[in-house]
DNA sequence: ACAGTCCCGGACCGATCGGTCCATGATTAA
DNA sequence: TTAATCATGGACCGATCGGTCCGGGACTGT
């Protein structure tokens, strides 16, 4: 078999501990298991990731660049910011009740790491703060009479979904989340708050 | 020092369990840890909880109590389904943003067991299931138009509510939560569609 | 005072954790 | 072909996990 890059390595390790962290929690995974799961030495894995925070921040940035992306193709994919905030909210329900899906990954792992100096909770607070930051900056881009009511609400719902997909799946209230976002953005953008 | 009854010993171990369940999550949580915690001997808590997988069910089981708890006090205090609605949600926003608060306990133990089979996987999954007929219900006798839209598009608000609030503390969106519960109640139970 | 009951807490068990080190074998460049 | 490089995977380490067992001391009823 032909030598591997180092950077195909590395992400083949990420990847596969991404799988397993998601699939059972980080703590439920042991260091072995991922390494035979990624079918690679365990020197190799200590040459990539000198310690499991380390592995385990690298899966949260990971999960950071996919809300990122999130971001960028509902943006992409919609003419206005209202439209978008309504595209991120589905884009997230389908995540979110896919079968298999235990929630958010970074809320989850939140959960894991209750103390403040553990890197896996910085990111993820970090995370959430730039979340909510960019879920303003959206709503004021929609020209929303209250773009920070309308942000917070829009993250509450998110947030919401995450938890009831992993639990109900598509039998949650996903689907009422979508039309949810839907009404909550409309009532926040009309030139009037008297709907006719 | 007088003997003490087994009822308290129980009690004593199992309010202590549930603070540090609840502060480092479960598995971050040795029973050594819960033992020096709580003063007693190895054999007792073992005697009350015979394994860890019970402790963690019993533990569980007292957050749902509380839950239940919630939906008396909020009954009692309120005169009408709608109102209690929204007093639970602001009940929920209360809780969820005091310092030092990490979310839903269940939800958060969720996250931890992620296997089926699991009995404290089990049980956060009847606890939401259960939770979520009885805010059907509650929308049902608070007259909504549609009342399992009503009763998901709360539970929405709460699921979100406990990991926004995990996060932000009161800096979050646990203020615009309880507005938008309002809103949101009033909006399924007024006799139109129009909002003057 | 005595015998019996109960509880604290430490010794101990096998398993597994994160992490280190190295022998072996395969692949590469020269 | 030879020498150097690199990945594999097992041996090993100390710590800690859940769980068992038991010695010794404090308390009880008689």
């Amino acid at each position: 078999m032909a030598r591997r890059a180092a950077a195909d390595t590395r992400e083949r390790i990420l990847v596969t501990a991404a799988r397993l962290f998601g699939d059972k929690g980080v703590h439920a995974v042991g260091l072995q298991q991922i390494i035979e799961a990624a079918g690679c030495g365990k020197n190799l894995l200590y040459r990539e990731f000198p310690s499991k925070d380390v592995l385990v921040t690298a899966y949260l940035e990971r999960c950071r660049e996919d809300w990122t992306e999130t971001l960028r193709e509902t943006a992409a994919a919609t003419n206005t910011p209202a439209e978008q905030i309504v595209a991120v909210v589905k884009a997230i329900a389908e995540r979110a009740t896919a079968p298999g899906t235990r929630g958010c990954a970074l809320r989850n792992t939140f959960a894991e790491f209750p103390e403040q100096s553990h890197p896996a909770h910085q990111v993820a607070v970090e995370h959430f703060t730039q979340m909510r930051r960019q879920l303003h900056e959206l709503a004021q881009r929609a020209d929303a009479h209250d773009p920070q009511l309308l942000g917070d609400r829009i993250m509450l719902i998110i947030d919401g979904l995450y938890t009831n997909g992993a639990i109900f799946g598509t039998a949650g209230a996903a689907a009422a989340a979508i039309a949810f976002a839907e009404e909550v953005v409309a009532a926040q953008t009309t030139t009037s708050t008297v709907v006719a």
